[in-house]
DNA sequence: ATATATAACCGTAAATTTAACGTTTAAATT
DNA sequence: AATTTAAACGTTAAATTTACGGTTATATAT
């Protein structure tokens, strides 16, 4: 016992958005509590962290467990730490968010543990203060597909840009000129463009692209801004 | 005992940046931290979260501890949690951090306590994960020069536009064209011009302006973003 | 008194980017 | 062969950014 002061339970709790390229619908997953108090409630996944672990690993542990989900993106958003947000005692709670693209496989994984998936307009109300923590997870998402190219952990490795296009305008709620968007997101270097079409939306087909890695990775360091235009 | 679960120390730590219109100089606060392990050597203020006391109440209390300040800006960053982090045992640290006008009377309040103002360029080794966190700030502080004008934080009441200008150079480490960051900045509406001249560094003297909180909280919720010309 | 030096301030033109919109293309369906 | 539809390409005016040059006010030196 090195340090003489009182400990504190630690928790991690993690928005789980999920993008669906065929219904082009944004998506969080949440899970009926088991414990008190609040058991039966819909909440965000979570769970308590241990002594021996770092909190990534934790919120990677927490992760797999509701979802059966790994090796996705994961990051840290924020820590919550009112003495009253958790009636059940003093929880500190550690805020991660995961961006999932959607696809029937990953979709019958988080099914069977238990975990459902709401439209972001249509979720049921939210134990403690899981209400905050959606809001700022959405907050985050519409700043983060400005700043950095994050829409990409939402689709497939293989995508559109009509699809990528649907997922910014789903992601800011408001619809975005196709043409301007087309030049823009080219004009970053981000994508390239493969030799085959997905012909599930049109009779002429939409070229598939897939992400330069090191592009992105540059832009992300040199702090990007992508600016999109109303439509 | 409602959850049945093993705690944790959790604690606090603090980046203050100070930023002096004299000397155009962004500084860091450290101290010598008094206790074992790595007693005497150079780190971030920090302190323990107490169990009856909101995670933001601590950062309060902390920073008020370490440097007599309160009421200044003060913001959570990030939560750093690994198991090794601290040798001394397991600790998760959240880190806040906070920004500073500084002039002859912080400087000493805070010279009272035993905390030491460094320039940014000249830090001491720092204990634990101290580093990564001074990294952590300074790359947020670009970032949020950017996107908000937090450098405002960091300026007396009342300031000129070359003073502003300098403190821009001094976040981002380059020079910047004066004509076009004033007009930049006039164009936001974001500062007042008061009728008053401020003659220290200049016979013509330069105009004072303050700070339309109106406007800025606006342009702070619309998700503004200014770009700052390279000179 | 007048000249000088200097930071503060003002202005402009070219280059680039954005916003708004029209047109063409490919291929399945009628 | 005509039609339909999403995808892809192109154009122009407006706005913004960049890179400069020039003017102003005033303390200090002559």
């Amino acid at each position: 016992m090195t340090y003489n002061h009182e400990k504190i339970w630690l928790s991690i709790d993690c928005l789980v958005f999920g993008y669906d390229v065929k219904d082009e619908n944004l998506k969080l997953l949440l899970f009926e509590r088991k414990v008190n108090p609040f058991a039966g409630s819909w909440s965000l996944i979570g769970g308590f962290v241990n002594v021996n672990e770092d909190i990534c690993h934790s919120a990677e542990r927490v992760l797999k467990t509701f979802t059966g989900l790994e090796d996705v993106f994961l990051e840290q958003l924020h820590t919550f730490g009112k003495t009253e947000r958790d009636p059940g005692g003093r929880v500190v709670s550690i805020l991660y968010w995961s961006l999932i693209k959607l696809d029937d496989i990953k979709k019958d994984i988080v099914n069977s543990h238990g975990a459902r998936w709401f439209e972001l307009d249509k979720l049921p109300n939210l134990i403690l203060d899981h209400e905050r923590m959606v809001n700022l997870g959405v907050s985050q998402l519409k700043k983060n597909a400005i700043s950095s190219p994050i829409g990409f952990e939402l689709l497939p490795e293989k995508f559109t840009i009509p699809q990528l296009l649907r997922l910014y305008e789903a992601i800011y709620n408001r619809s975005i000129d196709d043409r301007n968007f087309r030049k823009k997101i080219l004009s970053t270097d981000i994508l390239i463009r493969l030799n085959e079409k997905d012909k599930t939306n049109s009779k002429k087909g939409a070229y598939l692209y897939k992400f330069n890695e090191e592009n992105y990775q540059r832009l992300k360091s040199e702090g990007y801004h992508l600016d999109i235009a109303i439509g």
